[in-house]
DNA sequence: AGTTGACTGTGAAATTATGCACTAATAGAA
DNA sequence: TTCTATTAGTGCATAATTTCACAGTCAACT
């Protein structure tokens, strides 16, 4: 799914000024064929202009509206330890309309504290929350001894949608779409490349 | 490549006394097909007994082996706000074998501060200590507007792998591995599925 | 108007990844 | 010992993805 980065990169173009692009401009920014850029986009509609490129405004309004980018999702956090504090910190989230409006911890030194803007509460609350603030997304930034137990309780929350940080390899469930950050992972398929290239001898 | 997933899930395993371990239960807790890990391993050796299955330990070990993933490697962050210190804190890295040894931020409050055992070095120094500490992967953790500029330094260093957490779609460099983490974007393609199989009216 | 150069959209081909289904071990039970 | 349960390894089929290459369109220039 490279649809995301293509809204990524159309809105970074579009914040510089720049008006048309190519397939081959797009496709040198994400190292990928211009043909496997005209062709991504074919396959749900013709953006394009012979001889002159895509519209940049114009192509990032259609793949906006084709990801339903435009509604915004209620989030709630799980863990609010250093990681958690990052993610609440972390401004990218809202202006793409992640919002999140919940945090929860089972330490009862957090529960009650203000972090972030919001009140951290516990783990008993999970399930109600979720259900009166309409939260779809859980974000699980636990230890990961814990992980698979707050991916579990979030799963019966009838949540939709989870990302996890913890360097597990998460259990899901049908229906319930979950992602993982893990960036050993990222950092051990850089070195196994860069071990393989040096093997010569 | 799956690899490093295997590696993580096997090593759970092993920390939890398992022995044995078969392409299914593999598979399941992956998510892809017993077949699938079959072949995955089969294009490294042979490691399992037909009947039982896999050896925990001992295809942990050979996994391990052929990832080059004993060897250690020294990792310098660039940007030490929020994010620089969540990854400083982060107990994940070192028991893999990286070790993040300097830190370096452009922020001159910051420089000369001691943050998680490091002192913050001014960006200044940071050809300079790459080349002597033997820094061969660099991680990014600095506002996306700066984010390019950085990996573009960190490719002058001749570091060999960058890992950014800027959401933005870095420009590399033949020969320097690059690699994003970016939770919007893992946001985004579940919210794309959740739309899309909702979307029936 | 005609010509030129740029660039899309798209079938067809090539490549890569995945899954199937069968053979051959292997341990344990009868 | 023989039978039965499992389960790895693998050739082959299928599916998915990527790339090629070319006809068609467009704007700019003459």
């Amino acid at each position: 799914m490279r649809l995301p980065q293509y809204i990524r990169i159309l809105s970074d173009m579009l914040a510089h000024g720049v008006e048309m692009v190519s397939s081959q401009q797009l496709g040198d920014m994400l190292q990928v064929t211009p043909a496997q850029i005209r062709k991504d986009l074919s396959y749900f509609g013709r953006f394009g202009k012979q001889g002159r490129g895509y519209n940049v405004q114009g192509l990032l309004a259609e793949l906006k509206d084709i990801m339903g980018l435009d509604r915004s999702w209620n989030v709630g956090l799980v863990g609010v330890g250093r990681l958690g504090r990052a993610i609440l910190s972390y401004p990218g989230f809202a202006p793409e309309g992640f919002h999140i409006i919940a945090a929860f911890d089972s330490d009862p030194n957090l529960v009650g504290r203000v972090i972030g803007n919001l009140n951290v509460q516990s783990m008993d609350e999970l399930d109600a929350a979720v259900k009166e603030m309409d939260i779809s997304i859980g974000i699980v930034a636990v230890p990961s001894r814990y992980a698979q137990a707050v991916i579990d309780r979030l799963i019966d929350c009838e949540i939709k949608a989870i990302l996890s940080y913890a360097p597990i390899a998460p259990q899901g469930q049908a229906g319930v779409k979950i992602r993982n950050i893990d960036p050993v992972l990222s950092l051990q398929t850089m070195t196994f490349y860069l071990s393989s290239e040096t093997a010569g001898s």
